[in-house]
RNA sequence: GUGGGUAUAGCUCAGUUGGUUAGAGCACCAGAUUGUGGCUCUGGGGGCCAUGGGUUCGAGUCCCAUUAUCCACCCCA
C-alpha cells in the first residue's frame, strides 16, 4: 500500500472544512484591513532562500526540498512564504512605484524535519506582507489584524513582542551580548557556545535551562535601543495598549529567520503542545534591497494553519440538500431526471440501490440531508413523488411538475 | 540529527504467567407483523495480529532487526 510521505498528511472531511473554514475567515478580514490575495509559485530558486531567510538559518541549512531540476536549476520547494512574496514585489517592479501595497496569501511550505505535533514537513501558512509603510501605526495595525483573525475564529492566544532594534542599535547591542558571552562560554551548552559565532541573539532563545540561568542578567536589547527604534517600540506599546490589546514584552523573542529588525511578535497558544508559536512576524526593512529591489520598509505574519487547527471549532452543520431514493430500481431513471433538475440549486444526492423506506429515511438523516424523497411502486404508477421535511416532520405526495414548479425549476 | 513510547477489524482499543476457532464498542449491512428516520433489541460481513528473522512442542503475547507512527529535544508557523 503506498501511503503519504513522511509529514505529509491529507487533508479531508472535518479537517478540510475547518482549512476552509479557516481561510475565509482570514481572507475576510484581510481584506477589510485592504491586503489583496496573491499566489506565488511553490518552487524558486534556491538562491532566494538562502538571501532572505539567511544561510545561518536552520531552515535554509538543513530543512530545505532542495534539487537541481531538469534544466540544471537548483531549485527549491519553499520553506516559508514571505520571501516568494518579496520576490514578487520586486520582479513587478512595485518597488518602483511610490505606493503601499499589501498583499496576503496561504498555502503549502515544506521543511524537512521530524515530524510531531503541530509539524509537519508539507504544512500551510496564512499570511499578510505589507510593503512601503515604515509608521510604527502600521506595526500596531497589523498586530491587531493577526488578533482580529483569532478572534473571528474564537482562537485564544498570548501575544509577545519585542525589538530587534536597526542598523543603528543591532551590531552594538550584538557586540555587548557577544563580550557577555564570552564570559559565560563555559557554562553554556554546545548549541549555544556554537551560537556565539553564528547567530549570538539565537542564545537568548535556548531552552536549556542551565543555559537560562547563566542569561538572566544578560544585555536585552530592549534597553539597547538607539533613540528611534526605543520611541517606536514605546508608541506600539502604548497603541497595543490603547486599544485593548493585551501582550508581553519578552526580550528573548528572536524571530529565527535573518531578515527581522525592529518590531517582531509572536501568538502563542499554551492549548497545542510544544509547537506552542501559532503566528510569527515582524518588520523586515531591509529585505526588499537585499534582494536587489528598492530599499522599501516591510512588515508582515504567518500563522500556521495546523497549529491553529484544533482550536477551531466549526459551527454547527444544519441539514440541508435532498437524498433521493428508490424501492424499485425501475424508477432510477425517473429518479435521476428529478435529481439533474434540483441540482440546478440544490445539493442531491441519489442512492442508486433499491432499498425499503426506512432504509432510505435512515440514510437521509445520516448524511444531513434536509429532505428525504422516495419513489416506491405507489409513486411510479401514479407519476408522483414522496417528500417528508426530516426537520419539519412533515410529508407530502405532489407530481413530477407540481414538485419542480414548488420548487421554481 | 538525538531520545522515549506505540503498532491487533474501516475507527478506538481489550487480549491474563506463551496454550486450542482472535474479542468488545463505534461504524457498515440485514431483520424486529405489509411503506415512515434519529432510540432500543437481534443477527451478519469484515483480521497475513506492521514486515522479516529468531527462541519454543506451541508466539498476537518473549528476543533481535526493519519500517511506520506519536511525543519530546532541536527548530519554527
Amino acid at each position: 500500500m503506498i501511503k503519504p510521505l513522511r509529514g505529509m498528511k491529507d487533508l479531508a472531511f472535518e479537517d478540510a472544512a475547518k482549512f476552509q473554514y479557516f481561510i475565509e475567515k482570514a481572507a475576510t478580514v484581510a481584506k477589510r484591513y485592504g491586503y489583496s490575495y496573491v499566489e506565488t509559485p511553490i518552487l524558486e530558486d534556491t538562491a532566494l532562500f538562502k538571501r532572505s531567510v539567511g544561510e545561518s538559518s536552520d531552515i535554509v541549512n538543513k530543512e530545505m526540498y532542495q534539487f537541481i531540476d531538469k534544466g540544471e536549476n537548483d531549485v527549491c520547494m519553499r520553506p516559508e512564504g514571505t520571501a516568494g512574496v518579496v520576490r514578487f514585489f520586486i520582479s513587478n517592479k512595485l518597488d518602483r512605484q511610490q505606493g503601499k501595497f499589501k498583499f496576503f496569501y496561504y498555502g503549502p511550505m515544506f521543511r524537512y524535519e521530524r515530524p510531531q505535533k503541530g509539524r509537519l514537513r508539507e504544512f500551510h501558512q496564512f499570511g499578510c506582507e505589507s510593503f512601503g509603510e515604515a509608521s510604527v501605526y502600521e506595526d500596531y495595525t497589523i498586530i491587531e489584524l493577526v488578533a482580529a483573525i483569532f478572534d473571528a475564529l474564537n482562537i485564544k492566544y498570548e501575544l509577545e513582542i519585542n525589538s530587534l532594534g536597526c542598523q543603528e542599535c543591532m551590531p552594538k547591542y550584538r557586540e555587548s551580548l557577544v563580550e557577555f558571552l564570552e564570559k559565560k562560554k563555559e557554562k553554556l551548552c554546545e548549541d549555544c557556545n556554537r551560537r556565539i559565532t553564528t547567530n549570538p541573539i539565537r542564545v537568548l532563545d535556548c531552552k536549556n535551562p542551565h543555559c537560562k540561568e547563566q542569561l538572566v542578567d544578560a544585555p536585552k536589547i530592549t534597553s539597547s535601543l538607539c533613540s528611534s527604534c526605543e520611541s517606536d517600540f514605546t508608541k506600539l506599546k502604548s497603541l497595543l495598549e490603547q486599544n485593548g490589546i493585551e501582550y508581553k514584552v519578552n526580550s528573548n523573542l528572536v524571530r529565527g529567520l535573518d531578515y527581522y529588525n525592529k518590531t517582531a511578535f509572536e501568538f502563542v497558544s499554551s492549548e497545542i503542545g510544544a509547537q506552542s508559536a501559532i503566528a510569527g512576524g515582524g518588520r523586515y526593512d531591509r529585505l526588499v534591497e537585499f534582494l536587489d529591489g528598492k530599499p522599501t520598509p516591510a512588515i508582515g505574519f504567518a500563522i500556521g494553519i495546523e497549529r491553529v487547527m484544533d482550536l477551531i471549532s466549526l459551527p454547527k452543520e444544519q441539514k440541508s440538500g435532498y437524498y433521493i431514493g428508490v424501492m424499485d430500481s425501475v424508477a432510477l431513471d425517473y429518479a435521476i431526471a428529478i435529481a439533474k433538475a434540483l441540482k440546478m440549486s440544490e445539493t442531491v444526492t441519489v442512492e442508486y440501490t433499491p432499498r425499503k423506506l426506512k432504509a432510505h429515511l435512515k440514510a437521509a438523516d445520516k448524511m444531513n440531508a434536509r429532505y428525504c424523497l422516495v419513489i416506491g411502486e405507489d409513486e411510479l404508477q401514479n407519476g408522483t413523488l414522496w417528500i417528508k421535511d426530516l426537520v419539519e416532520k412533515v410529508e407530502d405526495r405532489l407530481s413530477q411538475e407540481q414538485f419542480l414548479k414548488r420548487n421554481k425549476l
